[in-house]
DNA sequence: GTCTATAGGCAGATAGAC
DNA sequence: GTCTATCTGCCTATAGAC
């Protein structure tokens, strides 16, 4: 449909929501810029503004898009996290068993929470779209419908994940999925700032590092 | 000795180097400009040029007095946990037992760890210099001695704090120290990119959360 | 719907006057 | 040791041609 160069006619918005991915990973919020995006999708720099008002709609849009693909990502750790808790717990028994434990979502709770952090840090350090982008202040006051959606949705998924761990009231839930994405966030944080040498295996450890700090800060 | 705006004539470097404080707590440190901290100051945006050859040397005197400014506080956080602990442990007893019990450094070895979680929110926040200040990539290539002594210091005061813990080997102290650094980054972060509201409260609040989040990292 | 061209702004850094 | 003035470069955003 489109040319890999020069002239997108049509698939130009789609397209530079995507490529806005690339650059906050290598360049981060603050350094991002439209001109970026639209020099390595090969277009003008004015061809953005025809598709996005502003910097800042573009901004948001990407931020909509981030907050689907976390809240996926939350759902679908949490859910891998407890097949393998049900598969480990029924390592010795049979199959259908492990399949039937991992089937429940209520199975381990605190497990499915905790594996939220690792979730984030993977997501976080591949596209740069993290929680400071989701949630940036620059976007607070745009009415931008489908962003609020989005983050409403992602903000409920982590609220249940976290009410699931039977803690006592809704503060405490809101306080502790708080702590689980702030240690999370801290490893993504240190990370792109170059506290760490940078390299995919790296990425690796610290997300298994933020879910056994996440596990520790459940308890019990 | 020097005015209040227009001349410094001698102060001025170590002007610089404070008013980048203001800058950073303000901007971050990828928005920070030397052309910032020059018009703050009343000054052209020449004339720090005369005391630092370019922005990234500013930055490491900078990150230089940041690493020495944590360590004090540090040890200030831990001390004062320490002394907290003891005080609380001997609530009904005299109070020669208590100040005896503070005056040792090895109690509570724990409180002490996590009060570093603390110290950093407060100290992060406050003057915008945190790790990701003091271990900017971008300095390291500087042959700063200074910074380079400073850094090291400070993390072999954290390394301590850690291993005091009773932990079983250096790689735990290692990663058990980064936890905690990664928590109350974690908050920091979340806190300057506008995820909380601001104001001196909700950072006590964070500062306070980040040192339960620690103190449950640090377990036992 | 994309282009070229441009205006206006701010940053890093240098040259030469005082 | 600080000034004014300037060069370069990159950004946001707009105007008008195609």
């Amino acid at each position: 449909m489109s040319a890999e160069r020069g002239y997108h006619h049509g698939g130009l918005r789609a397209a530079l929501i995507a490529t806005s991915f690339e650059v906050l990973a290598e360049s981060g919020l603050q350094r991002f810029s439209v001109a970026a995006v639209a020099r390595r999708l090969g277009v003008s720099s004015a061809a953005p503004y025809r598709h996005f008002p502003d910097r800042a709609h573009l901004l948001a849009a990407v931020a909509a898009a981030a907050a689907a693909d976390l809240r996926a990502a939350f759902t679908a750790a949490a859910d891998a996290a407890a097949a393998d808790a049900a598969a480990a717990d029924a390592a010795a028994a049979d199959a259908a068993a492990a399949d039937a434990a991992a089937a429940d979502a209520a199975a381990d709770p605190r497990a499915r929470l905790a594996a939220v952090a690792g979730a984030y840090v993977r997501y976080a350090v591949r596209t740069g779209a993290g929680f400071p982008v989701v949630f940036a202040p620059e976007l607070a006051s745009l009415a931008d419908h489908e962003r609020r959606e989005e983050t409403r949705a992602l903000m409920t998924v982590l609220l249940d994940l976290s009410t699931a761990t039977a803690v006592r009231a809704h503060l405490d839930a809101v306080r502790q999925i708080e702590a689980v994405i702030a240690v999370a966030h801290g490893y993504v944080s240190l990370y792109v700032d170059g506290f760490y040498a940078h390299g995919d295996s790296v990425v690796d450890d610290i997300a298994e590092r933020a879910v056994a700090a996440a596990r520790a800060l459940i308890g019990r």
